[in-house]
DNA sequence: CTCCTAACTTACGCATAGGTAACTTACGAT
DNA sequence: ATCGTAAGTTACCTATGCGTAAGTTAGGAG
């Protein structure tokens, strides 16, 4: 009953048919792109589908649907941007960490656009709590939880803690949108602007910012 | 042909019929209410139409569809919050102009949490050049230029206004997005330490910051 | 009371998009 | 060579949602 196309493929796209582990990373890599570019509403499996040289049902194969495969990549991105700020707040003085952080983040803003766009993105209204969540507030959540301790530590009002998670993760992101626009200066100069301002604030601001660790 | 249902309306709703400056009046409120719910994509003419007890093309009538009303709303509450910080900075020291900022800019998230909600959430990708755009972009952009003719009288690189322009604006959005879901503390604490942040840094933050300005 | 018009309505057209059923084909193991 | 299965395909169903054509009605001016 169904016959296929005469298959003349004219030349260049080589192999289909990957071993599934392969085709489901390729989706994953290609659902990030169209997912970083459209956002989750305005992104159709369709699309996912055709930039990955595959048919729709393939996509419902793998992950279930386009909600699957958007948890997916979301999951992975956020896995990976909260260990690499984690591993840069790990050791240091105080000072230092701020100054590793704004510079994981915007590095990781860097090398990663795609997945620093689809967390910076309006999650789908759907699942979760009462209000409108952004990705980005789990990390901040999980900042704010490192503050609080801290914050007791040193005397301070552990309530107040969350303000300072949001405010520096805010900040960051923020910055971190415009420079994917502008992509300059260098990460390394906005990292340093950033880092003096949540450290010394406006009003010690030096003239020409650098950061007390080494550059790595 | 066409027989309209009998119209036993219930009870309660009272009045349609509205004249045209005033059901324009009342589908902007709807709309924003809508798209501060939903999002841009996720928002369908229908429930708006319905939610203002009216017909889909009434809305087209009024506004030409979708992406019209949309542009209304947000050009009305772009006016409104920029106007608003406008007048919060106009006068006083640095650091007052400082902590009214961000006072103003959370009483707005508290009085007007939709319109809010509409400026936060991503602006639809069609229109704007290369990148992706926020709303709150173009705020950032102004305040961007204002801080650029003040770093060049104070010696600043005024080539690293926008990075601070842009944290400002990051961190105190971020925090207002945050705000909306807990509603505690009150807005004036938190202006308290956002403001307290921005001036003095992480370094010299006060155990209990207060305004320098008077609470009006 | 009549009639005109602004304010509405119903009922579609049509495109997009999520998801599925049924079928086909490449390829490696026996 | 053949045959089983993983990998992939076409072709549909259904829902939703933007936009529009054509018809209806309230209510005030003359």
């Amino acid at each position: 009953m169904l016959r296929y196309r005469n298959r003349i493929e004219p030349v260049g796209d080589k192999s289909q048919r990957l071993p599934a582990a392969q085709r489901r990373a390729q989706l994953i890599d290609v659902g990030r792109a169209v997912f970083a570019k459209r956002g989750y509403e305005a992104t159709s499996v369709e699309e996912i589908a055709d930039r990955a040289k595959v048919s729709k049902p393939i996509v419902y194969e793998h992950f279930g649907g386009k909600e699957g495969l958007y948890a997916v990549v979301v999951d992975r991105e956020m896995d990976y941007v909260v260990r690499r700020i984690a591993e840069a707040i790990s050791t240091g003085t105080p000072r230092e960490r701020v100054e590793r952080a704004a510079l994981a983040f915007l590095q990781y803003v860097k090398d990663h656009p795609d997945g620093f766009a689809v967390l910076a993105h309006d999650a789908p209204i759907t699942s979760a709590r009462g209000g409108m969540s952004s990705l980005l507030n789990d990390v901040a959540e999980k900042v704010g939880d490192v503050f609080a301790t801290t914050f007791k530590e040193a005397g301070y009002d552990a309530k107040a803690a969350p303000i300072y998670a949001h405010a520096l993760i805010g900040m960051v992101t923020f910055v971190g949108q415009w420079w994917t626009d502008v992509r300059k200066p260098s990460v390394e100069e906005v990292a340093n602007h950033i880092a003096a301002l949540a450290w010394m604030g406006l009003r010690h601001l030096p003239k020409r910012p650098s950061l007390t660790t080494s550059r790595r």
